[in-house]
RNA sequence: GCCUUGGUAGUAUAGUACGGCCUAGUAUAAGCGGCUGUCGCCCGCUAGACCCGGGUUCGAAUCCCGGCCAAGGCGCCA
C-alpha cells in the first residue's frame, strides 16, 4: 500500500468541532487511528486529533473499494485523512458519525506499540516515560499540557498588562548564584562554567534599568533528590520589580494565581473533566501565616521545631491539612533564606522572605531583596560565600540599585495543582531527574 | 547521599510466607480466521516472560550473596 501525499489534503474541521449541526455536510478530518472495531460487515475507526476523537463508520457494502482497502490496511497510530459525510445517529458515541468517501494514509506506525494507547492496561510511569512521545498522545496528557499552556498564557498576559518586560538571562554562568544548591558544570571553551540554577542575580540587576521584568524558562539543579516534586531541569516563572517590597509582590502574586485559576477554569473545562479535577478560583487575599504562627500550629499538633530551623516535609504535610489551599508563610528566620533576602531592620533575625504554599507543597518563593551593598556582603559572609566570586554582581549595587522585590513560581508544581497530578514528572514533557536523561 | 519496597511476555499482573503439583496462570496488546451497530465489541486459534552473575540443593521464578535498574520516602528545594 502506497503512502498518500499530504499536498491534496486540507483539514476542514478538528474532531471536536464536528457537531450534529453539520449533518449531511462533507468534512475532511486529519488525525490518527486510535482504535479499530471490526464487526465483519461494519467497521468502526476511532480517529483522534489534538482536540479529541470522532467515530468513522464504514459499512462494508456501502463504501467504495478504495475506502474499503485503505480501511483494511490501517492500524493503530497510522496518520490518516478522512473525507466524508457527517451523519446524525443515536447509535454512535457523540450522536453522529462520519461515513467516508475517501481515506488517505499519511503515515504508518509499528503494530506492537510499547504502551496501550486506549488505556485498558495502564503502564507505570517508567514505561510511559521511556516511550514518552507515544505517551504524550493520550487524551490525559494532551489535557495536562493544554492546561499548562493556558496557565502560562494567563501569567504572561497579566504581567504584560502590569507593565512587565519579558527578558532572557544567561543559562551559562561563571559561578553559583545562590550557593548551597549543587550546580551542573559545563566545559566552556576549556573553562569551567555552570548551568544557571536561577536568574536571581541578573533579574535583580535588570530592575535598575527595566524596572519590572519577568522570565519564563528552564533552570538546573544538580540535587540528588528523589521525590515526586523535584526535577533536575524545571521551568521557573521569575519576576523582579523595582520600588517594591515583599508586600507589593505578594499582592501581585495573588492576582497572578487568581488569573491563572480563572483562565484555566474558563478555557480548559474539558481538560479538567478529562483529568477528573476541579479547580476553585481562590479568594484573595490568601491567608498569611508568619513562621512563628506555623511553629505554634505545629506545636499544637505535637510537632516541635526549634526556632530558626527549616520546616521538615513531614511537618509541612500536617500544615497542609490545617490549611488545604493557598497560604503564605512570611517572616522567616533570616538564616534559613538565601543571602539576598532582606532582613527586617528592627528585627534582623527575621526577614522579608515568603513562600506561597499550596497544601504542603511550596509553589513560589520570594521576598524583598537587599539593596545595600554592605549588607549584602555581610550576608554573603554569614552564609560562608565568598564575596569575591560575586564581584560583578556586587558592582551593580554601586550604580543605583533601587529597593526591589520578586518571586519565582515553579511552573511544574503549579501545573500539578491545576491538573491534580501528584508526580511532577507527569507534568513535564520530557522530565529530567536524578536517573533520567532520556528521552 | 541515606532508608524502604520491588524487578515475571509489548503492557499490567498472579505465583515467592513454607523450594517440587509452574510443562509459569490471567487480562490486555500483537498475528490469523469469523461476525452489520460497536463504543473496554464479541468468539476461536497462534506466538510471546521469571533483570544479570555467583552460591545452597537431587531440584530455584521462589532461599542466600554481589551487581544493575526502578518506584516511594527523607534531607534539600521551585
Amino acid at each position: 500500500m502506497k503512502i498518500d501525499t499530504i499536498s491534496e489534503v486540507s483539514r476542514t474541521h478538528f474532531s471536536y468541532d464536528v457537531t450534529t449541526k453539520l449533518n449531511g455536510k462533507e468534512v475532511t478530518l486529519v488525525g490518527w487511528v486510535q482504535e479499530i472495531r471490526d464487526l465483519g460487515g461494519i467497521r468502526f475507526i476511532i480517529l483522534q486529533d489534538k482536540t479529541g476523537t470522532i467515530q468513522i463508520t464504514i459499512p462494508r457494502k456501502k463504501v467504495g473499494n478504495d475506502v474499503l482497502s485503505k480501511s483494511d490496511f490501517v492500524q493503530k497510530r497510522y496518520s490518516v485523512s478522512v473525507k466524508g459525510i457527517v451523519k446524525e445517529t443515536k447509535m454512535s458515541p457523540r450522536g453522529f458519525e462520519v461515513i467516508p468517501n475517501e481515506i488517505k494514509i499519511l503515515g504508518t506506525a509499528e503494530t506492537q506499540l510499547p504502551l496501550d494507547i486506549t488505556g485498558k492496561t495502564p503502564a507505570n510511569i517508567e514505561a510511559r516515560l521511556d516511550a514518552r512521545a507515544l505517551d504524550l498522545c493520550s487524551e490525559q496528557n494532551v489535557a495536562i499540557f493544554t492546561i499548562q499552556h493556558h496557565a502560562v498564557e494567563a501569567i504572561r498576559n497579566f504581567l504584560f498588562k502590569e507593565g512587565f518586560l519579558e527578558v532572557h538571562t544567561p543559562r551559562i554562568i561563571a559561578s553559583a548564584t545562590e550557593g548551597g544548591a549543587e550546580l551542573f558544570s559545563v566545559d566552556y571553551f576549556g573553562e569551567e562554567a555552570f548551568l544557571a540554577q536561577s536568574p536571581q542575580l541578573y533579574k535583580e540587576q535588570l530592575v535598575m534599568s527595566l524596572e519590572k521584568v519577568f522570565e519564563v524558562g528552564p533552570f538546573f539543579r544538580a540535587e540528588d533528590s528523589h521525590t515526586r516534586r523535584h526535577l533536575s531541569e524545571f521551568i521557573s516563572v521569575d519576576i523582579e520589580q523595582a520600588f517594591s517590597d515583599s508586600i507589593g509582590v505578594m499582592k501581585l502574586l495573588e492576582k497572578v494565581i487568581e488569573q491563572v485559576c480563572s483562565n484555566v477554569n474558563t478555557k480548559c473545562k474539558r481538560e479538567l473533566e478529562i483529568l477528573n479535577n476541579t479547580l476553585e478560583i481562590p479568594s484573595i487575599p490568601f491567608k498569611r501565616l508568619t513562621y512563628d504562627q506555623v511553629l505554634l500550629d505545629l506545636k499544637k499538633e505535637g510537632i516541635k521545631i526549634e526556632w530558626g530551623e527549616d520546616i521538615p516535609t513531614e511537618a509541612l504535610r500536617v500544615l497542609g491539612k490545617l490549611y488545604p489551599q493557598f497560604y503564605f508563610i512570611t517572616e522567616w528566620p533570616t538564616n534559613s533564606k538565601a543571602f539576598y533576602i532582606k532582613p527586617y531592620s528592627d528585627t534582623p533575625e527575621k526577614c522579608e522572605g515568603f513562600d506561597l504554599m499550596w497544601k504542603w507543597i511550596e509553589i513560589v518563593s520570594g521576598g524583598s531583596r537587599i539593596a545595600r551593598k554592605e549588607l549584602l556582603i555581610e550576608r554573603l559572609k554569614r552564609k560562608e560565600l565568598n564575596p569575591e566570586s560575586f564581584k560583578h554582581h556586587l558592582r551593580a549595587f554601586d550604580y543605583g540599585m533601587p529597593p526591589h522585590a520578586g518571586w519565582a513560581i515553579g511552573l511544574e508544581r503549579l501545573t500539578m495543582l491545576l491538573t491534580g497530578k501528584e508526580n511532577i514528572r507527569e507534568v513535564s514533557l520530557y522530565p529530567r531527574d536524578r536517573t533520567r536523561l532520556t528521552p
